[in-house]
DNA sequence: CACGTCACTGTTTTT
DNA sequence: CAGTGACGTG
């Protein structure tokens, strides 16, 4: 342990050995803060904590993951994967499922992500009348996530400000959609993003042994982010801690970027008040960028008022000052870009993964993808449309999620008449009105159309009937099959594999590919949690819940081959790449035109570019274009007021240097063009199948008469050879079917149980029951 | 009820 | 420029 710690500085050490009480460790950009976590955790194991004992709540999955492989390297992998580590999201959906009698759900609820709850308020207006003009239904939902996020149920709402608000701004009726909202939500046994948090709140609060309970087992809690949690995250930590007060917080007010989602930065500026005696340590001394860097991303963020006071330096070398890069056009600002990528590339022998270009918003992504195509260099998009919000994708998961909760009222639409069986929006709308009118799912209408009084023809009651038998079908096979057998089937029996392998719209090759891989995910899924020993998760349901909360940026794709990485600044939060691009500093971007009215929406987008800039190890340039396409139109911008923070010193503008000519036309539309399938990852973290780079649409010129999706692929059990007699030691080398090479840390157990830790070059340190794990010895 | 066409509208960031 | 919703026709 006391070498540990010697890796540590004096600060960061410090903040690791508190243990005695509240904590606040106010981390600035680039100082070790993960390292604290991590190093903190590792030190509580050793002090006799068992890992079950400790909460760790991270922002996203990625950072969780990270910091559990970080630990397993400082303590073992055994003790690690034991550890309570995960987003606030995550780890309290785990403890939901477990206790969701008590509020009134049951264990198999569904998640509704932001389009399921947007198209929900959606109907709820459409159903009370209103003018959808007046009540928009993005903003509606905007407001009751908000209000949720505050932990403002309807009762309260109805009576409080946000009520007198809504009045002045002539929209009085929010409240009862609000209130409409959460009645829907309980009869589709769904729960949203925010309920996730708002109900694990509410069970805290109204059940104290439940409390106890949680208390007693998460002897210590760490959050890590602190700036970026809301009002309810902040009370759902102090219920579990308030007693024994062992909790500690990492974060940096400059970095709060997430309030548009209820982050309060308050949480952070008022931690010492919320806990009596709580200690403060700060970390000051960044190692992450050069001084110049640091010196300009201080006076930047001098300019705003509401901050905790901190010093940060670097003792790194001096370095070069910011680039200021003006550009006539997107287009032209895109190609500055790719030059300088290739110049660094070829004056430092800098890899492609060195470089990220960092924008405002994910519609920037494109003039850069469409250049670095042109110019055939790697890039991967992070963040955007993920995986499974594709088109065919939705379709798919809401089948899956019908199966293993049918009230589900936002899949079950989506899926009723999809593919095409007879069941239209008239009929659909009585179901809906009978179920109103009795407060009960569609589910239960359908289940029972005579007692409930359902008024159809003939006809279409019997393909009413065909559907539930359908999905009753499915049902009885939800705990019997595992998620891959029985996803397969759903998607050949529900005529799904039919519409999309009979169409001959090329585009639909697209389609088929991503239900492919989306399958090849699941038997993936499946196959992981056989090696892992977890046989008892491989359940459409295990699986539907893995997926939920999963993000693009969850996806690790192939690290082999290094990439330019796009994504925007609040997904680069917590990485650092050797150069950055930040571009598109005009105004009506950046600052974004939707935060300009308030002083503190101001602050917080001048946060968001600390951040940016603050990511830069070695050089940071800025970009912004005169004319900018958008909207369908060319349209003329200024710079962003935020040049002007930066201390001239520290940055230097770059001539209006016009980068080659004004070439090429409008791009690539004409070339046959790229599958919309593109940069993006295909499936997250260890679902992970990775998909290769832009892959041309195959030009497949004669059809398949009847194309169709893979067959099923049956287990096939490894033959017994493979089990015992090999004789697996530790140092041997395998190459493992997914996650490549790897060398075998451990081997444990005998026979059938025979597990192995296995240290994997690209996929980090995984255990596998050797008995389904599939592998090659190589060394 | 299904499908095609046309006009409209909205664009910040994400667990 | 997309993605969505409304409308008309088969």
């Amino acid at each position: 342990m006391e070498n540990i710690l010697n890796e540590l500085n004096a600060g960061q050490r410090a903040a690791v050995e508190y243990c005695n009480g509240p904590q606040l460790v106010i981390a600035g950009a680039g100082s070790g803060k993960t390292r604290v976590l991590t190093y903190k955790i590792a030190y509580l194991l050793e002090r006799g904590l068992a890992p079950w004992n400790i909460l760790a709540l991270t922002f996203t999955n990625k950072a969780a993951r990270e910091m559990k492989e970080r630990i397993g390297r400082l303590v073992g992998q055994d003790s690690a994967v034991r550890l309570q580590m995960g987003t606030f999201h995550s780890v309290f959906a785990r403890i939901l499922r477990v206790e969701a009698e008590h509020i009134g759900f049951s264990g198999n609820f569904t998640i509704y992500d932001q389009a399921d709850a947007r198209s929900l308020v959606k109907s709820i207006i459409k159903e009370m009348q209103l003018d959808d003009k007046t009540y928009k239904a993005n903003s509606v939902a905007d407001r009751i996530s908000m209000a949720k996020n505050h932990l403002l149920l309807p009762a309260q709402y109805q009576t409080s400000s946000w009520a007198r608000d809504d009045v002045q701004r002539k929209l009085p009726l929010v409240g009862q959609i609000y209130n409409r909202y959460v009645e829907r939500c309980r009869q589709a046994n769904a729960m949203d993003f925010d309920d996730l948090l708002v109900q694990t709140f509410v069970l805290l609060r109204n059940h104290e042994d439940i409390r106890q309970k949680y208390v007693n087992r998460f002897q210590y809690v760490l959050v890590d982010e602190y700036q970026d949690t809301n009002y309810a995250q902040q009370e759902i930590v102090l219920l579990l801690t308030r007693e024994h007060g062992h909790v500690c917080v990492v974060g940096d007010d400059a970095q709060s970027i997430y309030s548009f989602r209820g982050a309060n930065i308050d949480n952070i500026l008022n931690f010492q008040k919320m806990y009596d005696g709580a200690k403060l340590f700060k970390l000051e001394q960044n190692y992450r960028s050069t001084q110049l860097i640091v010196k300009a991303a201080n006076s930047l963020i001098r300019k705003n008022e509401r901050q905790i006071h901190k010093d940060v330096f670097s003792e790194n070398e001096q370095g070069e000052r910011l680039t200021l890069k003006p550009a006539y056009s997107d287009k032209e600002e895109a190609m500055i870009v790719c030059n300088d990528i290739r110049r660094i590339r070829r004056q430092e022998g800098a890899a492609y993964s060195d470089f990220a270009i960092l924008y405002r918003t994910n519609a920037q992504s494109r003039s850069f993808e469409e250049q670095m195509r042109k110019d055939s260099i790697p890039y991967r998009i992070y963040g955007g449309l993920s995986f499974y919000q594709r088109k065919e994708i939705k379709d798919v998961i809401a089948y899956f999620r019908v199966v293993a909760n049918p009230d589900d009222e936002e899949a079950l639409r989506r899926i009723i008449n999809y593919p095409t069986r007879g069941i239209g929006d008239t009929t659909v709308g009585k179901i809906a009105a009978t179920a109103q009118l009795h407060g009960v799912s569609l589910w239960k209408v359908i289940q029972q159309p005579i007692v409930f009084g359902l008024k159809l023809a003939g006809s279409t009651m019997t393909k009413i009937e065909a559907f539930k038998a359908l999905v009753e079908g499915w049902r009885q096979r939800l705990d019997s099959e595992d998620a891959y057998v029985l996803g397969h089937s759903i998607i050949m029996e529900s005529g799904i594999s039919k519409d999309i392998y009979s169409s001959k719209n090329p585009e639909d090759l697209s389609r088929q590919e991503n239900l492919e891989e989306f399958l090849g995910g699941m038997q993936d899924f499946v196959e992981s949690r056989r090696e892992e020993g977890r046989e008892q998760e491989t359940a459409l349901s295990d699986f539907l819940q893995e997926v939920a909360l999963l993000t693009d940026l969850d996806s690790d794709d192939d690290k082999d081959q290094p990439k330019v990485a796009l994504m925007t600044i609040h997904a680069a939060k917590g990485l650092e790449f050797p150069t950055v691009f930040v571009v598109g500093l005009e105004e009506n971007i950046f600052p974004s035109p939707m935060s300009t009215g308030s002083m503190r929406d101001l602050e917080e987008e001048r946060r968001l570019l600390y951040v940016a800039i603050t990511r830069a190890e070695k050089h940071c340039f800025l970009t912004c274009a005169q004319n900018r396409f958008r909207y369908g139109r060319m349209e003329c911008d200024t710079p962003s007021r935020f040049i002007k923070d930066i201390d001239p010193s520290l940055l230097r503008v770059e001539g209006n240097g016009t980068v080659g000519g004004r070439s090429g036309a409008s791009g690539l539309s004409g070339l046959g063009g790229y599958s919309g399938f593109g940069g993006r990852s295909g499936f997250g973290g260890n679902l992970g199948r990775n998909v290769q780079n832009p892959r041309p649409v195959a030009t497949q010129f004669v059809a398949d008469p009847k194309p169709r999706l893979m067959p099923l692929r049956r287990e096939t059990p490894l033959p017994q050879s493979a089990i015992g007699d090999i004789g697996l030691k530790e140092g041997n080398v395998i190459e493992h079917q997914r996650f490549g090479i790897g060398t075998v840390v451990k081997v444990e157990g005998s026979g059938e149980n025979t597990k192995a830790t296995v240290a994997f070059k690209n996929a980090g340190t995984k255990q596998l029951l050797l008995k389904f794990a599939k592998y090659t010895i190589v060394g």
